[in-house]
DNA sequence: TAGTGAGTTGGAGTGCACTCCAGGCAAGCG
DNA sequence: CGCTTGCCTGGAGTGCACTCCAACTCACTA
């Protein structure tokens, strides 16, 4: 993968180490060791190495990966498409173009989304509001409502 | 319901007329009529009335009700909480303080996901600057990447 | 040396939110 | 009259993203 494929920002890593466990990695990332090993099976980690007994030894650079991962997960990109970009990074620098042009589009996405929620805010503060008016005005219970 | 269970804002509705098709309302909602027979099965809808026939005739009143429970399906509410503030609306206004909690407990959620968007625009604005400058650089293929 | 705890696998199971299907009914048209 | 269109029902099926299971290995501790 290129330079870019690591997240720009640091979070707080266990420890000093280099080379972490499914368990560990489980607790940063958030994720079950389930997901972890479900994520390496349809090809959404970059080739994970073993410890000589065949357990899983995360790298930072993976940890990098996972942090990727997770805000593409949590701004609503679909798993596959996620996999189609580690794909795309496992093949080389002739996808770069491609690779821009799923993340430009899923930028949009973000954006679109969070103009959406924006505007659903704007609902809810203004429900918010009229049943605030309504507690405060009779919190006690016994009259008959306007509509319903 | 309360007054406030009508959305504040008005959208476009298909005709000036007031009892509307099922397929006029998948159409407006933008949800498919399977969907809306579903929500009602549910309980997600407040009792959509029928015409001599059988057939579903909505309101104006639905419409408005599915604009809010629109705006909270884009916003990630799972439908068991949609199907319980609508029993909530159902049983009066003895409810409305835990209908203000729900809410309420649904814009933090909201807040905390605008500030996770945000926060993966900024990451992929990054990356995507980097692989502005890397399409610029060299649009044909034929080199070899730093990394991978 | 026996037990505990953490890891391994392939495959099956779960929960959510739809989505579709088969079979049927009612209205309108040529 | 037959045909098409639109709607009805209960129940089964789908796709996604996990989540768990059974059966196993390995390292470590009492």
């Amino acid at each position: 993968m290129t330079v870019i494929d690591s997240a720009p920002v640091r979070t707080a890593r266990p420890e000093g180490r280099e080379r972490y466990t499914i368990s560990e990695v489980a607790d940063y990332a958030g994720l079950s060791a389930h997901t972890l090993r479900w994520y390496e099976r349809i090809g959404l980690m970059p080739h994970v190495d073993r410890s000589h007994t065949g357990q899983r030894r995360y790298t930072d650079r993976d940890l990098d990966w996972l942090d990727l991962v997770g805000k593409l997960r949590l701004t609503g990109m679909p798993v596959a498409d996620m996999v189609r970009y580690a794909e795309m990074v496992r093949e080389g620098d002739h996808t770069v173009v491609d690779r821009l042009r799923l993340l430009s589009s899923h930028r949009e996405d973000v954006r679109r989304r969070i103009a959406e929620l924006q505007s659903t805010l704007d609902v809810l503060d203004y429900k918010i509001d009229r049943y605030g008016e309504l507690c405060g005005l009779h919190t006690s219970p016994g009259f008959t409502s306007p509509d319903s």
